[in-house]
RNA sequence: GUGGGUGUAGCUCAGCUGGUAGAGCACCGGGUUGUGAUCCCGGUUGUCGCGGGUUCGAGCCCCGUCACUCACCCCA
């Protein structure tokens, strides 16, 4: 074969789940009033340095980048669908600003299970306001979104980030605890650039030198301790289920007190099937006005394969209710016209073409799915009728042609 | 960027100490001059990833290369 897709692309094939998927992730928020909107899947390079983090991995080393033009492909959504609502000036209008999306995201990374140079995510954002209930209910959408599928193996981790009131303190208090560390000198330099990112190491022996390291959790200040209760009340009115991880930091810069990750343990080395929190700083970063904001992005390809490993199915793609089966060239002709009419009256149809045998057409007709099977030979139209067959039971009728549209309606 | 593993039919794979390719599934046709999902019979598909080397002879051994894959890192 010439060529391929490029390394760390994939193709969405017939039978894949990926829509069905997408489309059951989104509902519960669908059900919440999170209306749709679609970013480019480029933007001003500045806008991703600024808003996601200049020192991150994911804009240091991971961006798909134009640099003649200064575009990048979006290595996530959020800072896209914030500049957009700055840009049109949505936070003008009825607070908070509930919203979703879904599609593409870029990372040039090495590929690996579950991880993609081009991977699809739905997201969701609720901007505007700083209440703690509303923390809750994106949080309870991101649950809502998997079990809703059938998952039950899915982990959400939560904490609080603290603010700019508290965070810097405790960054240096934590800072000074690591220096006091035997660490090796990629960890030293990690510490340098963000102390906290040190704490999710996977290694034990470096946890084994963290047991005792300072919590943010334990260093909040009133507003964010305030703000963090509020949370957690709000998440047992509704019912939702999480693990305290005062160790948890995430990749992306804008992140403050309410984080939170869903994790899955049957994926192999990438766990996070989608993750988010609050970043009430981003607007203002990228040039906006004070806009506070939380919101979450799942993975889409993870979610599949959190399934496979619970061994849910997702139900396929619907297809055709009828299935028409001309036998001969005036029938060939009925057939085209009637599954036309079919169409248009809104029945799912399709036809035998390709002048096979009546057995491989009957072959197809059982493969499409459909509960209903047309055959009509020449001899049918010369007495008016055609013949139909429940495939599911495998009775067949004569029905007057003046008839059969109204009977498949 | 750094390591490990794997490349044989559309898919999943077998192929003995080197003797010039196979199975299952899928697909197509027939068994039924007009009836599917079962059953039976038959058939199509391969530069054995690519290049070089060793050998009388390489899918198998050696070297290189590319791709895929898993893991580190990081994240969805």
């Amino acid at each position: 074969m010439a060529f391929q897709s490029p390394k760390g692309t994939y193709d969405i094939l017939p039978g894949s789940p990926f829509l069905a998927v997408r489309d059951g992730l989104l509902a519960p928020s669908v059900r919440a009033g999170y209306a749709y909107v679609e970013a480019p899947v480029f933007e001003d390079t500045e806008l991703f340095s600024r808003g996601v983090g200049a020192s991150t991995d994911v804009v240091t080393k991971e961006m798909f980048t134009f640099p003649e033009r200064g575009l990048t492909l979006r290595p996530e959504g959020t800072a896209g669908v914030v500049r957009a609502v700055v840009e049109h000036g949505l936070q003008r209008g009825q607070l908070p600003v509930k919203l979703r999306y879904a599609g593409p995201m870029f990372r040039a990374e090495r590929p690996q299970a579950g991880r993609f140079r081009q991977f699809q995510q739905v997201g969701i954002e609720a901007l505007g306001v700083t209440d703690p209930a509303l923390d809750a209910e994106v949080v309870a959408l991101a649950a809502d979104a998997f079990t809703g599928l059938g998952l039950t193996g899915v982990r959400l981790l939560l904490t609080s980030l603290g603010d700019p009131a508290c965070r810097p303190a405790y960054r240096e208090e934590l800072g000074a605890f690591l220096a006091g560390l035997d660490l090796d000198d990629a960890t030293r330099a990690r510490a340098a650039l963000n102390p906290l990112r040190v704490l999710d190491d996977k290694r034990p022996e470096v946890q084994a030198l963290l047991v005792d390291a300072p919590l943010m959790v334990d260093r909040l200040c009133p507003q964010c301790t305030a703000h963090h209760e509020g949370v957690l009340e709000g998440l047992a009115a509704l019912g939702v289920a999480f693990e305290p991880a005062p160790r948890l930091v995430r990749g992306l810069d804008y992140y403050m007190r309410t984080t939170f990750e869903f994790v899955h343990d049957g994926l192999g080395a990438q766990s996070a099937v989608g993750g988010g929190g609050r970043y009430d700083g981003l607007s203002e970063a990228i040039g906006g006005p004070p806009l506070p904001g939380i919101g979450w992005a799942l993975g889409i390809e993870r979610t599949v394969l959190a399934l496979e490993a619970e061994g849910v199915s997702v139900a396929p793609e619907a297809g055709p209710a009828v299935f028409v089966v001309p036998l001969g060239a005036a029938a060939k002709a009925w057939a085209v016209a009637f599954v036309g009419a079919l169409r248009t009256a809104g029945v799912a149809t399709d036809l035998a073409y390709g002048d096979r045998g009546l057995k491989g057409a009957m072959k197809a007709a059982d493969r499409s799915g459909a509960r209903w099977a047309v055959v009509v030979g020449d001899r049918d139209l010369e007495a008016d009728v055609a013949q139909l067959k429940d495939l599911t039971s495998g009775e067949q009728t004569a029905v007057p042609l003046s008839e059969l549209l109204e009977q498949l309606l």
